[in-house]
DNA sequence: TCTAATCTCTCTAGTACCTATAGCTTCAAG
DNA sequence: CTTGAAGCTATAGGTACTAGAGAGATTAGA
């Protein structure tokens, strides 16, 4: 039996988000010790792992609940998996192409930079007119960097 | 003079968001009208197209609040806003390169799904099993979807 | 002029996914 | 037996908004 550290220790994920995974009901609550700690067996080291690659792949906890209900139950289709994985690849790719529209327009701004006074700031002066662009690197929320 | 609704549509960010600006001091506040709306001149639709198109570019707002109060200061030397940008930029090509890695993890993934049963599901198998990957698809948050 | 529709006001809470803190108890090693 | 690490609960914070409630303001049309 593993305590929280060793679980997360063995599966690469902090103690909190073990903690969170539990109280947003990722997680089943495993049993206690006679002092009311958690303790954890190798299935609860499995189900964090997968969720933790998942993660790391980008899905959101959601379709993570969505993709551990339907690995629950084996003779189920395949189908539904596939769309879950399906959506995140259009998602990932979506993002990728905004992020790289992004990019060219960060490079020919940064490029423009006579590195002057912000009177003559190619830099402030993009950001203050839009149609400075080429492109409309418009729509879409971009995630944290 | 505009109406918030009337600045809102002008420069293209919502109502909610506009008052959200002002809340947390990257626009001033407006004046009010006897019945105590706001009422916005073209200085403050400047300012918000600049907020948006940097949103827009992905600037987090710290950064915009910068750049922002650089540019209120003609005088000042461009390389402040030269790190940021750069900054930004950096930023942007780290996200693209991790999502350029999931999604060729995503890509085998999904390839690999013959459309059987559960039991035999590689998008699940994948998931638990780290192992199956190429790649260190690893560390670092992603934005929502 | 009246009324109905639209806009605006403030305030609170919720989204996603954790992270951090505070103040306490339990456990393992020396 | 003591000390320090690890565990416990509960709450708040962070990012950048978005949604909703309930009330007042303004405008267009009849």
């Amino acid at each position: 039996m593993l305590t929280i550290g060793k679980l997360g220790g063995a599966a690469g994920v902090k103690v909190p988000t073990i903690r969170y995974y539990e109280q947003i009901g990722l997680l089943p609550k495993p049993e206690r010790s006679a002092g009311n700690q958690r303790l954890y067996g190798s299935k609860a080291l499995d189900r964090l792992a997968f969720i933790r690659h998942a993660r790391a792949l980008g899905f959101p906890l959601e379709a993570i609940r969505d993709l551990l209900s339907l690995s629950d139950d084996p003779g189920q289709s395949c189908a539904a998996a596939d769309v879950i994985a399906k959506q995140q690849l259009a998602a990932v790719k979506g993002r990728i192409a905004r992020l790289t529209a992004l990019r060219s327009e960060l490079e020919r701004m940064i490029a423009q930079c006579a590195q002057g006074t912000i009177a003559d700031c190619r830099v402030i002066e993009v950001l203050g007119d839009h149609s400075h662009c080429t492109q409309d690197h418009d729509p879409g929320r971009e995630g944290p960097a």
